[in-house]
DNA sequence: TGATGCCATAATATCGAGTTTATCGACCAT
DNA sequence: ATGGTCGATAAACTCGATATTATGGCATCA
């Protein structure tokens, strides 16, 4: 009993739309890391069949979102310290990696993506902070896009999404606030266009570790959040 | 309907049985790279339902052994040269920081671990091919292990595995039987052993560089595998 | 004769029910 | 009183069936 009129939707299946909307649920924290997930409490809030979520919690499980527990049924993935440290670590790693070989294989095409999508996200402003979130990750994922590495791509947006949870668990992108994130990511653009490996790798490590230190420091005192 | 008997394997759960399976399967090549995968089929080899089935592939989607349809299914991940040589890359690149950070944490018990786990391949020698990858596999893993990293171990183990298939489907692991590599095993050993990461490093690195360029090779004239 | 639209077929995606398994409280034995 | 076992409840897991969607052949029309 479906209309034709939200065929709109090319991705139109009651799977994706599970996996997609826990995906986005558990990134921003609506649901809390170690909490269970009952199916049939996930099936009424979506709408949908069992089988869809099973199938959505399954795929989550590979993105490191979600635990499988025995024969338990399945939760949201517990956060930690040593955790957040392990994603920051590999994403510095291997998003310098990509960045570099994408630098490497730079054309005109990518570099018109890449102000392309640095320009949307300035343009978007922080009104909506989701929306505003997918711009930013498109923009780094742009950064990265011409590495010609279809899994290093796969990784880095996995540990994007890993490390993002924590942002939105520290409060909000409170960060943001406080920094100004606006010039760093102007830097790192202009870098990258420039073709300076050296440099934009640099910057945007530097990026990503202010970020984490920030955050780490939230791991001792967690209610120093006052907005 | 389930006897006693078969609870020995501490692992039941139809779900994970299959994916299990259907991995093995996809690995060795008896499911073909591209070859479509038909629910139905599966579901009377593997004698179990559609639901395991159909969760099982999603599993292995986000594991890149799978490929999912829009619509229409799924297929086994197809192979190509591009394919190949990333994952080579990607593995000499990752597996290089997880080796160098399990040897910067070395402690008695992974020596210990590595020793044995070096031991057990060395004794199962070349008679079941399966039971010697099995055994292969855990030897590299045990030289990774101690990284204290879990995300990039489950990035190595599913990049391995995304190798191995290629050295099954270019002729049932036809490299080991003319180049020496239990040397290069042993020598792999010692040096980790002997905390030298930077030499543990280059040779790791050279057994894989030169499995990778002999099957590279392979893609040229396929034909030339004659026993 | 070639191309196009339609219909039959097959496979997927989804749903709802039944079965197995874990959890938690109460009861009994020590 | 405490430890262990048993039984009721709830949940996950699995199965069979239905509905939806893609596919390929056939008829029709230009």
């Amino acid at each position: 009993m479906r209309t034709a009129s939200d065929a709109v939707g090319q991705e139109s299946s009651a799977t994706h739309r599970a996996y997609l909307a826990l995906r986005r649920m558990i990134v921003v924290g609506e649901l809390q890391p170690g909490e269970k997930l009952k199916i049939d409490r996930l099936r009424t809030l979506l709408d949908t069949g069992a089988s869809p979520v099973r199938e959505a919690l399954s795929l989550l499980t590979s993105d490191l979102l979600v635990e499988r527990l025995d024969q338990r049924g399945f939760r949201a993935a517990e956060t930690s310290r040593e955790n957040f440290v392990e994603i920051l670590t590999l994403r510095c790693e291997l998003e310098e990696m990509a960045l570099r070989q994408s630098i490497a294989n730079a054309d005109e095409a990518w570099e018109d993506a890449l102000v392309l999508s640095h320009h949307k996200m300035v343009r978007e402003g922080r009104g909506d902070l989701e929306a505003f979130e997918e711009r930013h990750k498109a923009f780094h994922m742009a950064l990265l896009s011409n590495c010609h590495s279809p899994i290093l791509m796969k990784f880095c947006s996995q540990l994007y999404d890993l490390n993002i949870r924590y942002r939105y668990l520290a409060g909000k992108a409170l960060d943001y606030q406080k920094r100004d994130v606006s010039t760093e990511h102007a830097a790192i653009l202009e870098a990258a266009v420039d073709h300076d490996a050296d440099l934009a790798s640099e910057r945007l490590l530097n990026h990503y570790r202010q970020t984490g230190a920030f955050l780490n420091g939230l791991f001792s005192n967690p209610g120093s959040q006052d907005v």
